[in-house]
RNA sequence: CGGGAUGUAGCGCAGCCUGGUAGCGCGCCUGCUUUGGGAGCAGGAUGUCGGGGGUUCGAAUCCCUCCAUCCCGACCA
């Protein structure tokens, strides 16, 4: 510790030291190298003259959203291969400064953070079954003695492995486990810079549990933690449900930073507190508690030629059908072979994973070929329907309120219009298959749902004993016997953080840091420095006063014109700049503007730092 | 994996169709001037024109091939 301490602030001295030698330029002139040193190591001052400020003034071509744009032109990433990227000084300040939030609030919340290899050989992988489960996205590597690894995408393994070695007994129990760490997901298509990379910076942590009792109290704790830690980042997010897959388990929550650019659609009741991923959300074919009702028969059952509609959109085009009378017949592989039938209405869109649930439909979900169907119906895509149709028919739930409706008739080139239930087709079973659309009721009976773009900020997972059984990790219990822990884990991307909160905070002249994760909380320029003495030793007190104020200040002392300066700090997003001109110095004034205000305002010089601190309150 | 597009200086782009000395803007370097919102003048540096192969007297340009990057799709009844 001490030594980890220590050595930074020697070798900045030395450094410093052959500057002061070999220098008389401005800078030594001032004497800010023989200034103290703060204690904060990562929060190191500095001088806009000596920080690599890698502005660019025009878009990189290839940056499709904002934050991949702003990110590469205030200069924070580089770009080094496709899903790669190499993080500047400015941009791993803010990185670190997502990570320390992240830590303090784990910290705080009992997990203990540990540091596990990247690297992981596959015999863990293998005993968990991951090896062969996990596709393409998990990076596979030989080393020289031609033995498996793989480049961790997540830690479950080896933190499962870590804890059947050192935990015997449930007196150990519940612990919790956190690192802060790279990882490495093979993606079939990186994009949006750092927000979906390959290598990518991420907070995991795992905990262990004697029973599922406590493992629900940790879950909470978590839950309450992420929320902690997204309130503090300054962030607009949601907690939302998520679906457990096929680890099953109880408990899944998604928290979503709301952008328009994100890649989730995520769903909320207008009325209450639900939130759901559009995986998970319910779809009710009517408000709970209505007794919506199917309408009696009005329509003879008749079958039409219709050799041009193959698609809903040519069937409602071609015979002026209102799109809630017609349903689409989708065709999936059974999970004991043969095909399954799903109807949905043909104006709602299949959920893939509420099918892939479905008891008699095979998971992962597979879409039946156009060989198959016609080998089982007698008819293509595009004219299948579920009247007289022999295999097993799952409908959903709106689906079963409707009367007088069109589908195909498992004849090329045909459809019955006016089909309805029991008297054209028996009820095949019901369920939830689609994915809700705005308006739909909120499954808790509360307003309607609306639908919103999320970034997948952090996600907190029940696990259950899926690992500890795998990997027979045991501990022995207060009754003698031994049992497998329960797991949790619990994920933050902290570099997509970074990205997220800048989709949420930037205008036309760039970043808007938050106050908790800028590079700099206070920028200083000083006005016509060359020429003013005043100004350059009002420009240096300040900067040592506000260092001393516990303040992460920037200093620039550029030698460039004024509006540079501006520039630079605007897109680069520092959310406080203070300007130091001969005007405001005739005044005992100081000139104060924040990144989002429109006009300045004159402070005395000497309350700067109580001003400063109201500012960021 | 399928479809589309693009690779020319650090960044943004033109040149390619119609083969003949590789250009523009920004940035960078030097000097002088300038310094409250991305300065001016003068001078300067920087390119395996994505790689390989071919056609040709001659290829950034035409042909073949490979690679890379970006976008879209992978929800179709």
């Amino acid at each position: 510790m001490i030594a980890a301490v220590f050595l930074p602030l020697f070798t900045l001295h030395r450094t410093m030291s052959a500057f002061h030698a070999a220098l008389t330029c401005r800078q030594c002139l001032i004497q800010a190298f023989c200034s103290p040193l703060p204690a904060k190591g990562i929060d190191l001052p500095m001088r806009a003259s000596q920080l690599l400020i890698a502005t660019l003034k025009q878009t990189p071509a290839d940056a499709e959203v904002i934050s991949h744009q702003l990110m590469l032109r205030s200069g924070m990433v580089r770009r080094l291969t496709s899903g790669l990227y190499t993080w500047l000084p400015l941009g791993l300040k803010t990185l670190r400064k997502v990570e320390n939030v992240v830590r303090e609030e784990m910290d705080r919340a009992g997990a203990q953070e540990v540091l596990m290899p990247a690297v992981q050989p596959a015999e863990l992988w293998q005993e968990s079954g991951r090896w062969d489960e996990y596709g393409p996205e998990l990076l596979r590597l030989k080393d020289r003695h031609e033995r498996d690894y793989c480049v961790g995408p997540t830690h479950e393994e080896v933190i499962t492995d870590l804890i059947r070695k050192e935990i015997a007994s449930y007196k150990q129990l519940p612990m919790n486990f956190y690192q802060i760490q790279t990882k490495f997901r093979d993606e079939i298509r990186p994009r949006f810079g750092v927000m979906r990379a390959r290598e990518f910076v991420m907070k995991d942590a795992y905990s262990f549990h004697l029973d599922e009792a406590s493992l629900k109290a940790s879950y909470q704790g978590m839950y309450d933690a992420y929320t902690r830690i997204f309130t503090r980042l300054g962030l607009d997010f949601r907690p939302v449900i998520a679906d457990n897959g096929s680890i099953g388990g109880t408990g899944s929550h998604e928290f979503h930073v709301l952008a328009d650019s994100g890649e989730d659609d995520i769903v909320f009741s207008t009325q209450s507190d639900y939130a759901a991923n559009m995986e998970k959300a319910e779809a009710l074919a009517a408000p709970k508690g209505s007794d919506a009702n199917r309408d009696a028969p009005a329509e003879e059952l008749r079958r039409v030629d219709t050799p041009d509609a193959t698609t809903i959109a040519q069937l409602v085009e071609q015979f002026e059908l209102p799109v809630e009378k017609t349903v689409k017949t989708l065709m999936v592989e059974g999970s004991e072979g043969g095909l399954v039938a799903l109807i949905i209405r043909g104006d709602h869109t299949l959920n893939d994973v509420k099918a892939e649930n479905l008891p008699g439909v095979a998971a992962p979900l597979v879409m039946a070929s156009e060989e198959a169907i016609r080998a089982a119906v007698g008819a293509g895509p595009g004219s299948l329907g579920p009247v007289e149709l022999n295999m097993p028919i799952v409908i959903d739930r709106s689906v079963a309120l409707m009367s007088d409706f069109a589908a195909g008739a498992n004849v090329e080139g045909k459809h019955y219009f006016g089909i309805n239930w029991e008297r054209d087709a028996a009820l095949p079973d019901v369920a939830d298959l689609r994915n809700v659309v705005e308006g739909d009721p909120s499954p808790d009976g509360q307003g309607t749902l609306a639908i919103k773009r999320g970034i997948e900020v952090g996600h907190v997972f029940q696990l259950g004993q899926k690992y500890s059984e795998a990997m027979n990790a045991t501990v022995l219990g207060e009754n003698g016997k031994t049992s497998h822990p329960w797991m949790g884990c619990y994920g933050i991307g902290v570099t997509r953080v970074v990205a997220a909160a800048i989709e949420q905070n930037h205008d036309d002249a760039g970043i808007i840091w938050p106050d908790a994760i800028a590079p700099f909380q206070v920028a200083l320029v000083p006005m016509n420095a060359h020429k003013s003495q005043r100004v350059r030793e009002e420009a240096e007190n300040l900067y040592q006063t506000l260092q001393a104020a516990g303040f992460d200040v920037l200093l620039d002392d550029r030698d460039t014109r004024p509006g540079v300066k501006f520039a630079d700090l605007e897109l680069m997003g520092i959310p406080h700049r203070v300007v130091i001109g001969d005007r405001g110095l005739d005044n005992g004034e100081l000139e104060y503007k924040g990144r989002r205000d429109t006009e300045v305002t004159m402070t005395p010089a000497g309350e700067i730092v109580d001003f400063l601190r109201n500012r960021m309150a």
